[in-house]
DNA sequence: GTGAAAGCGCTAACAG
DNA sequence: CTGTTAGCGCTTTCAC
């Protein structure tokens, strides 16, 4: 019972034993490395071309080679190198969602991309260049280039600064920074979104509400603000500019913008906040103050990450669906790539308040 | 000003013009699909080795080829194929994390991973099979087969029910379901953690408490039952098996399970969930039969995804360090692919109990 | 200093 | 019904 196998299993090209050649050999030799069409020919004794048509079932071989074959590649556990596949089709059957890092908002967007693609035949591949500040500028050219056309069938792009992008393939953009460009995009209604959170201040019986701005390159900051002007002005109140700093988006800038406006003479009775994040850095400024959140100090953000209802007080803030950014996403993008056109190719989901501890109504002087 | 370029660009194999043969011409032609190294070559008039030799910093190519390669490369915005480069070369720096689906858990190990990840100068891919339900049978060794050896260099196995995998290259598994196998895992102590769940609930003063198990076929879902009864047993309480029920780790079974239990005529007054997802669907089933929580009924669930702090009440639970362990397990993934013997391949962090507000003590009868 | 050619693992014509 | 052949885009000897 020790006939060597290995010399069959490991030969170079194109051995041509023919089928039925002798019973079956010692099980699953796999003398080291993944498993290869090439062994698996070897060992069941076909050419490769035989296995290939076997695996993707295509018509011109008898079923007892099927049957043959599908046992060896069973002991062998072989399974198609994914690399190999994507190279030779141009159609692989996997989506990709791109990120720049993964952090809790592109997860997010990620959950609501696996729940959308259930069921739908495709597997997915999530990738990020690893976050190398080398990396950061044109992250979403560079991975698209790397990715598309081989690897994904179509992707989405999280958060992605640059939208001119000329992907060789469907591409969808979620809460694209600069707004909607060629790119078929899914993003929160930031304007409507900042009213709002501005309204529930203003209906707490705020008047001095600060805001801490977020990147003015990018349009979704853009909009924050300007729904912050705009439900002010609705409610016949007059915009402070001194009332006005900006964070960046960045917990570091968001905490000097925060110790800024809270030194004025007349500190605001209460902040919105561009993001969370920013929202955050304020609590944590306001408790390095001593002042009291929401007794002194009412603090509002927007996005509602996963981390914000861990803050103490856990903050309020501006929701935005992104599980549901995601899953839209998806959906556009199976619908492009199966050819069809889009009829709503940028679309806008609705935001709302989401009330938790950090507002109050301001303290009667 | 109408030179047509794209004969050359187009062009079949290896043209042969020879770099400086004319002043450049129309920007970047891309007529359509990805940009591919033979077009980087045509439009540079060099030879496809060459544009390989200057993209990977090779010798013997004159700084002139050089600059006019690196030149085009930009131009035209070329950028490597992960596919095709991996089915090259054997290194691909690129770690994958495989799982079976992106749900709370997975991902939160996800950013661990992407955490460790940053600064090492890797590319991280993260993979999912899809989630259909043909597809969760032995997922692991399946998606292991597809990537690893080609597009990754090294892999993180997210709660693998089978670790009996025989991979070929560096693989640690993260919370695997079986138990500490040959490959190196990282998992929480789920033993202890139960333990610490139940003691809290017992510390408030409940006697009558009930578990939703989990999977029964799996170590964790085990443990966490063993910790239950031991502490029951540590406080001298006898363990009254008509207040367990199997809610096996899924959201609908749990709701089940605890519609169960609560319907009992003697029913518990506090529940200990296998994980947050039953502890969530339990609380959910409370909120149906208009049981107040923590009034009526105290709830403790196990993992602190981030959900469980949404949740209303936000929930009492134990918590895993989960990102910790995508942490740990990358480190560990590292040192293997660096060849390097790991000193401990099993390591168990410790966990906590994160008292929020769907526990309290039991109403007085 | 540069290019031609082989080949990674796989699929899709096309012959036999 | 089965095998041979030609690449997918890239890297790497090895000639020139």
């Amino acid at each position: 019972m020790s006939i060597d196998s290995s010399r069959d299993a490991v030969a170079g090209r194109g051995v041509g034993v023919g089928p039925g050649a002798g019973t079956p050999v010692l099980p699953a030799p796999s003398l080291r490395g993944r498993v290869t069409m090439q062994q698996v020919a070897a060992e069941a004794g076909v050419s490769i071309s035989t296995v290939s048509k076997v695996i993707n079932g295509r018509y011109g071989v008898s079923s007892e080679t099927v049957d043959h074959v599908s046992r060896v590649i069973d002991r062998l556990g072989y399974e198609a190198s994914l690399v190999a596949r994507s190279l030779r089709n141009h159609r692989t059957n996997v989506i990709g969602v791109l990120v720049m890092d993964f952090e809790p908002f592109s997860t997010e967007v990620l959950k609501g991309v696996a729940d959308a693609i259930h069921g739908s035949g495709y597997e997915l591949i999530a990738y990020s260049a690893g976050g190398h500040v080398e990396a950061r500028e044109g992250w979403e050219r560079r991975s698209l280039s790397r990715l598309m056309g081989s690897l994904v069938d179509g992707a989405v792009l999280v958060t992605p600064t640059v939208t001119d992008v000329q992907a060789d393939g469907p591409v969808v953009a979620v809460d694209p920074h600069t707004g909607p460009s060629r790119l078929p995009s899914v993003a929160a209604d930031n304007l409507e979104g900042a009213r709002l959170g501005v309204a529930h201040l203003l209906g707490l019986g705020h008047t001095r509400i600060g805001m801490i701005t977020g990147r003015a390159d990018l349009l979704s900051a853009q909009q924050r603000e300007q729904g912050y002007r705009e439900a002010l002005a609705a409610a016949g109140l007059p915009v402070d500019e001194t009332l006005m700093s900006s964070g960046g988006f960045e917990p570091e800038l968001a905490r000097s913008a925060a110790r800024e406006l809270l030194a004025r003479p007349e500190p605001p009775t209460a902040v919105f906040a561009a993001n969370d994040l920013s929202a955050l850095a304020t609590l944590e400024v306001a408790a390095e103050l001593g002042l009291d959140v929401p007794g002194r100090l009412s603090v509002m953000g927007f996005d509602n990450i996963p981390e914000s209802a861990l803050a103490d007080p856990s903050l309020t803030t501006v929701q935005q669906p992104i599980r549901r950014m995601g899953e839209e996403a998806t959906t556009m993008l199976l619908s492009l790539i199966a050819g069809e056109e889009l009829t709503e190719p940028h679309r806008t989901l609705a935001t709302s308040a989401v009330v938790r501890g950090s507002t109050a109504p301001p303290r009667p002087a």
